[in-house]
Formats: structure tokens, sequence, C-alpha cells
RNA sequence: GGUCAUGUGGCCGAGUGGUGAGGCAUAGGUCUGCAAAACCUUAUACGGCGGUUCAAUUCCGUCCAUGACCUCCA
């Protein structure tokens, strides 16, 4: 059993997580909705959740890790013409409906591989679970908890609200909804104004349709992910996944579709991750301060300075708590990218380390290397806390450059410790943060060229023909290779 | 307007009732043919005002500021 202790959103406070089978945990994330392409602030989301879903797995529990892809589109807005957002960005891009999910589906799985992202075990589509959402919302009717008007069916939030705690999830009351709801025009269709749709009517010129008992419609925006949910992890699972900004009300309605249908709230740990502020304000569409994805990786966006590795966002992302907002800025994101380069130096530096039984084992800096890195575990069980992982990452860096060329250069580790640090760095860099080298693997035939013209310059260098030696280092850092004259004779390079 | 958050040094950010997380930048130094890297040194930071306390950035109150949600939203 794990000491780990989750922020759970639903009793708002740390808990120690205790799946519900031993040794297994259910989780579902919400996914991206593919109408459109993925910026940095879904980006923190889907890391957020693969850097859990890859330390629940370095604990050794079996996950099963449910992503859904939302491709039915919501309408835009309840009560203007009924119109999902995929088939109206189909007419302006005139494309197939389909053609436009297959298109951002790809480029999303796309981007989640560049952040070295875990493909989730099961990754759902709102089209491909039709029947089952239109089952859920027959059950709820039957339930006496929806009721169907011109076509659409409506959820009855004031019924539920009197048997059960609605609004637990978001701190929010019935009452204060009432005053602040709205009016929008299809409200007379409904009971009451804060009811949600479960399924929606579709115009005659509604592109994405599908029959159902009560007529050719969509379904409603929070049934997919109750429907499918439960198709894959059952009336009760373990952790829910997705942005703070969906606990109300998506997350909220989540839970009073399954209480009805199943008699649980679905999930038994509610995680949140908060946004990424753009100047203090979220990013998103209605605030006009969107940076995709693929803008991201080329710079080619008038907010960015340049363009930025996957893993310098993902660095980056990982560098403060899940919880926290996280404020984008060029000056930010470029302090990330040289600390993950002299981070990934030190790692690889790490792997050559060994232990010189010719040196002194000097006990503090032992006892400090085996702190550092037990902590790691530590930090990771208080809720994910992978800045203070990192942080010490950084503390063991010095160390390790020291070694090298500073002041530990006379001492040396004792084989357990260095194996020990060997092994966490490892494990946490590489497999629970998910990080890898920037610079991409195997730059083998490129070592040879490198080590070639590095012999060269030492030659020229032994004979003091240094204009041959700067000629050299200079024309390479043209191209973007820096060489660097270590300490102890070596030279090494790096990628820019 | 309602509800809930947040406010940390040039920037991004951890965190804590009492010993200055960490990254980047800055300044000085070591090393070096030069450069880079690395190492050493380098900041009297916790929105304002009260209160509790031996002690508050950390708890409480209040004010100010910013933000999120209340509508699609990671």
């Amino acid at each position: 059993m794990s000491n780990l202790k989750v922020y759970n959103s639903y009793s708002r406070q740390k808990e120690t997580f205790v799946p519900l089978t031993a040794h297994h945990v259910g989780m579902y994330v919400c996914g991206p909705t593919v109408s459109g392409e993925s910026h940095l602030g879904h980006a923190r989301g889907f890391i957020t959740f693969d850097v859990i879903y890859r330390y629940l797995l370095y604990l050794g529990y079996k996950v099963r890790y449910v992503r859904n892809i939302t491709d039915a589109g919501h309408f835009e807005e309840e009560g203007r013409e009924a119109e999902d957002k995929i088939s109206k960005k189909a007419v302006i891009e005139k494309m197939e409906p389909m053609e436009l999910v297959q298109k951002y589906s790809n480029l999303f799985h796309w981007a989640m591989k560049q952040f070295n992202n875990l493909d989730p075990s099961i990754e759902p589509t709102a089209t491909g679970h039709i029947i089952e959402q239109i089952e859920m919302i027959k059950k709820i009717i039957a339930a006496g908890y929806g009721y169907a008007v011109n076509g659409s069916v409506y959820f009855d939030v004031k019924k539920y609200a009197d048997h059960y705690p609605y609004g637990k999830l978001s701190g929010r009351k019935l009452d204060e909804l009432l005053e602040t709801t709205r009016e929008l025009e299809s409200q007379e269709e409904k009971r009451n104004r804060q009811d949600f749709a479960l399924w929606k009517s579709a115009s005659p010129g509604h592109i994405m349709r599908w029959n159902s008992p009560w007529g050719d419609g969509f379904p409603g925006w929070h049934i997919e992910c109750s429907a499918m949910s439960t198709k894959y992890l059952g009336t009760e699972f373990d952790i829910h996944g997705g942005g703070m900004d969906l606990m109300f009300p998506h997350h909220e309605s989540e839970i009073a579709q399954s209480v009805i249908c199943n008699h649980h709230v679905p999930a038994r740990y509610w995680l949140h991750n908060n946004m990424i502020t753009i100047n203090g304000k979220k990013m998103g569409k209605s605030y006009n301060n969107v940076i995709t994805l693929t803008d991201m990786f080329s710079g080619n966006n008038p907010l960015l300075a340049q363009a930025y590795h996957p893993m310098t966002i993902r660095f980056f992302i990982l560098q403060t708590q899940y919880r926290s907002t996280l404020d984008f800025g060029n000056e930010a994101l470029q302090a990330a990218e040289k600390g993950l380069t002299r981070l990934w130096d030190a790692y690889l530096e790490l792997g050559k380390m060994t232990s010189d039984p010719g040196k002194l084992i000097n006990p503090v800096i032992e006892n400090q290397f085996n702190s550092l890195c037990r902590e790691f575990d530590d930090f990771m069980n208080d809720d994910f806390n992978t800045a203070k992982v990192l942080a010490n990452m950084f503390v063991l860096v010095n160390h390790i450059n020291s070694f090298r060329s500073g002041d530990l250069e006379k001492t040396t580790l004792s084989p357990e410790t260095l194996s020990y640090t060997q092994t966490q760095f490892k494990n946490y860099l590489e497999d629970v943060l998910g990080l890898t080298n920037r610079t991409g693997t195997g730059p083998d035939r490129l070592g040879s060229i490198m080590d070639l013209l590095i012999e060269i310059r030492r030659e020229a260098r032994a004979k003091k023909d240094y204009q041959t030696s700067d000629r050299i280092r200079k024309q390479l850092l043209e191209i973007g290779i820096l060489l660097k004259d270590e300490k102890d004779g070596r030279v090494s390079f790096t990628l820019e």
C-alpha cells in the first residue's frame, strides 16, 4: 500500500488514495473536443494526467486509463439554434464533419506523442457510444429525473436537488443558480432554468444527427462522459480528472446523471488541474489569446519569441504544482529550456559516473544524495508535487557537476548511493515525469562526424593553430552545434 | 451581482508558525589561448492595515488588486 495522498475536489481536502479494488485503478479523464486544434492550456491537463497515470503505474498499480474524444459536438450555446460545434466548423472549412474530426484527432494524437504522453488504455469516441448514451437517458427518464419536450430531453435538476446534494463538487447552491442563470430563449422548454440537456433535437439542416426514441438529434454535452466512463470503468471508479473549468457544470452534471442511473457518485477522487494563464488571463477562445500546440512547436505566433520544444513545454508545466495557475511567458519558457538542458546534461553525466575506490567517500554528501532521492517518493505521494521533485533534482545536478569540476572533485560516491541515485533519476525523470532527451535519440552517425571534427580541432590546438580550431567551433555553432571544452580535457557538444 | 481562488525578490514558480525550495536572469570569482560549459560567491521576497502568538510570508479579520466559475471551455 502506498502513501499516496491526492487532493480531492469533491471533499476539498487531501485524502489518502485507496483504490476500490486492490492494486487496480480506474481513471477517467475528459479528453479533447476535436473541432479544432489543441492549445497550450489543453496540453497542461493532458500532461498532468499523463504524469499521474505514469506515477500510478510506477507504484505498481494496474491502471485502466480512459480518455474520451468528443467528436459529436455540443451546441454552441444553449437556446440558440441547435448547431453543434463540429458541423458548424465543417461548413466553414467545407469539410465533412467526420473529416474534420479525423483531421483534429490526428493532430491531437501527434501532439500527445510530441509530449511523450502515454496512450490511454481506451480512447472512446462520443459518436461511437450514441447507443449507450440513449440507454442512459432512458434510464434517467424512467427514474423520473428526465423529461422530453419537443424532441429534446432535459435533466430535472430541481427534483434532483431535492433528494441529492446537487452542487457539492463545485460549491454551488441551487438558489444561487436560479438567480444567476442567464435568460435564454429555449428556456421555456425546460421546467427550470438550471435544467440541462440530455438530448437535443436536431433542426432539419443539422448534419450530425442520430435517431432516438425522441426523434432525430444529438446527445447533450454531459452524457457522453457518463456513458463511456460507466461502460469502461463501471458504475463507480477511482479517479475522474479534468480541468478546473469543467467542474461546473460538466462534472456536476455527470455526478447527477450517474447518481440517478447507477446510484453512485461515479468517481471517488475528483482531480482538477488549474489553468495556464497568459498575462494573468486564462487561455481560451473567448479571450482570443490561444496559442496552439503547432504554434508552440514552430514559434509561429506573435506572442512567441521563438519555437519551443515539446519537452521544454512539458518541463515548464511540471515545474509547477498542477493545482496552481501557471502564467505563460517567453522569459519563463526560455528559463525552462535552459534548465532542462542543464538537468539533462547532468543526468547523462550521472549515468557515466562510477564509484572511484581511490577517492574518499564524504558521508555528508552520501546522506544528502540518499535523502534527496528518497524525497522524490514523498513529494509525488503528496498530491503529485512534480515541482519539488525537480527542485531536488537540481540540487543533485549541482552535486553531480561538482564531482566533475567542482568542490567534490576529490571525493566519490559509494556504489550503493550512486546506484540508488541513478535508479531514482531514471525512474522519475524518464518514467514518471516522462521527460526525454530534447536532442532526440541516436546521434550515432553525427557522433562519428563530431568525433572526427573534434579530433582535427584537437590536433590544430596542439599545434597552436587556433585559426583552424576556432573556425571549426565557429562554423559548427552556425549550424547549431555548440562545442564545449570540458575541464577534464574532453570535448562535448550540444545541439541547439 | 453570487460563489470560489490567488497575490512570494527582474521573470516563472515551491513551501513553511521560528534555520532564504528550485529554475532562469544579474554581479563578482575559479578554470581556460579565447569562448562556452561547469563550479564557488551573489537578494535583508512573501499585496496594505490590524489581530492571535515568545515568534507570521505561513493562522484570523479586514481592505485593496487580480483571476476563475455562474455560458462552450483543459
